[in-house]
DNA sequence: ATGGGCATGTAAGCGGTTACATGATTAT
DNA sequence: ATAATCATGTAACCGCTTACATGCCCAT
C-alpha cells in the first residue's frame, strides 16, 4: 500500500500533525513497534514539495511547535486516483498468503529440522496466535462498542477468523509431528 | 523471509544455477511477475565472498557457461541458524493478515468510494480469488500426485481454506454495499 | 529470420529501517 | 529527580525493483 497512500487516506479525513499521524498508523494498520521516524518526515516532506499536502505552523502557548498538515484538491484527487486505481490489487505474487504469516516461510523447510524441534515452533506459534486472537477480540468490541467504520470492522472480523484457522491448522501440524516422533522411538 | 534464506534453503537441499534457482523461487515461493535478476546475481556474488556458497565453472559442449553454485558447510550453518532461531516468527504487526492480502489497505478507505464503485472492485476480486482458487487446486493435486513434501502441501492447504474465507468474505461485503445501494435510491 | 527461453550480469534509484540528535512537556 | 511521552528531524545503510545489456540455443 505504500506509506504516502495511507498518509494521504488519513489527511483525507482528517488533517494532523507528523508524530500523531504515526499513532494514527499504529491504530489502523497494527504496526507496534513504533513506525520509523525516518521514512515519515522525509515522506511528508517529499509529499509536500509535490503540492500534495500543506503545512501550518502551530505555536501553542505551552508544548512544542506544531506542524499541522493538510491535504490539498491535489492531494485528495492523487488518494482518489489511487483507490479507483487497479494498482496494489494484484500484488503479483501466487502465494501471497505467505506474506500475511511470516511463519510459513519456515515451515517451507521443516523437513530439515528434527521433528521435536519443529514442534516446539509450533507449539510457541500456538500460543502466540491464542494471544493474539484475544487482542483481536478486545479491538473487535471496542470498535463495536464506540461504532467504528463498518469495512473496518469488517476487516478485522475477517483478522479474527485468519486466526481460528491458523490456529486450527498448527494443531493439526503439531499432531502430525508428535506422531512422527513416535514412529521415530 | 529474505532471498538470502530461500537461497540458503533451496541450495541447501540441491545445488543449481542463478536462473535455475529463480526458476525454483517462482515455483516454491509463487512469484509469477519473473524474480529479478538484480538482487537475484548480486546476493548470489555477495554470498560468495562471505563463504556461505561456492561456484563451479562448468562449460558445456554445447549451451552458455553455467556456474553451478554449492552451499558450504559455513551457508548450511547460516541456513540452520536462521531456521532453528527466532528470527521472522513476528514481524512486529498486529494486523499481519492484511499483507497477506493487499486488498484490504483499499478496503480501509471504502467509506471514500461510492456502493456501486467499492462494489465493482469487489465483484473483480471475487473472481480474481475463484481463479485463484482454481489454480491452487491444481498445484495441489499435482503435489499430492508427485508425494510432493508434505509440509509444503499442509501450507497449500492452508492457502485453499483462506481463499475460501477471503471468497465467502467478499460475498458478504459485496452483499452490503448492494444492501447500502438500494438505501440509497 | 525472428521470437522465446536459457543464462549472467550492471547501474540507477526508491522505499524503508536503524540509529542518532534535540528539546519540550507531563506524570510518578 | 527522572522517566515517559510528545514532537521533529538527519544520515547511513540495505534490500529490492526497474531497466538495460549481452549472448547463446532452439523451435517455427
Amino acid at each position: 500500500m505504500s506509506l504516502r497512500h495511507v498518509l494521504l487516506g488519513l489527511l483525507s479525513e482528517n488533517p494532523g500533525h507528523g508524530y500523531g499521524l504515526r499513532k494514527r498508523i499504529v491504530h489502523r494498520l497494527g504496526h507496534f513497534r513504533n513506525i520509523n521516524e525516518g521514512q515519515l518526515y522525509t515522506q511528508l516532506a517529499k509529499m509536500e514539495k509535490e503540492g500534495l499536502i500543506e503545512r501550518e505552523v502551530v505555536v501553542p502557548e505551552k508544548g512544542p511547535a506544531r506542524k499541522q498538515l493538510h491535504i490539498t484538491p491535489k492531494g485528495k484527487q492523487a488518494f482518489l486516483d489511487w483507490l479507483r486505481s487497479d494498482q496494489y490489487e494484484d500484488d503479483g505474487v501466487l502465494y501471497d498468503f505467505m506474506q500475511g504469516y511470516t511463519f510459513f516461510s519456515k515451515v517451507n523447510f521443516f523437513q530439515h529440522l528434527e521433528p521435536e524441534e519443529a514442534r516446539d515452533k509450533v507449539r510457541s506459534q500456538i500460543s502466540q496466535m491464542k494471544d493474539k486472537k484475544k487482542a483481536y477480540e478486545e479491538i473487535l468490541l471496542q470498535m463495536e462498542r464506540r461504532n467504528a467504520d463498518p469495512f473496518r470492522i469488517r476487516i478485522l472480523t475477517f483478522g479474527l477468523k485468519e486466526l481460528e484457522n491458523r490456529i486450527e491448522w498448527l494443531a493439526d501440524l503439531e499432531g502430525d509431528l508428535v506422531r512422527q516422533q513416535k514412529e521415530a522411538v
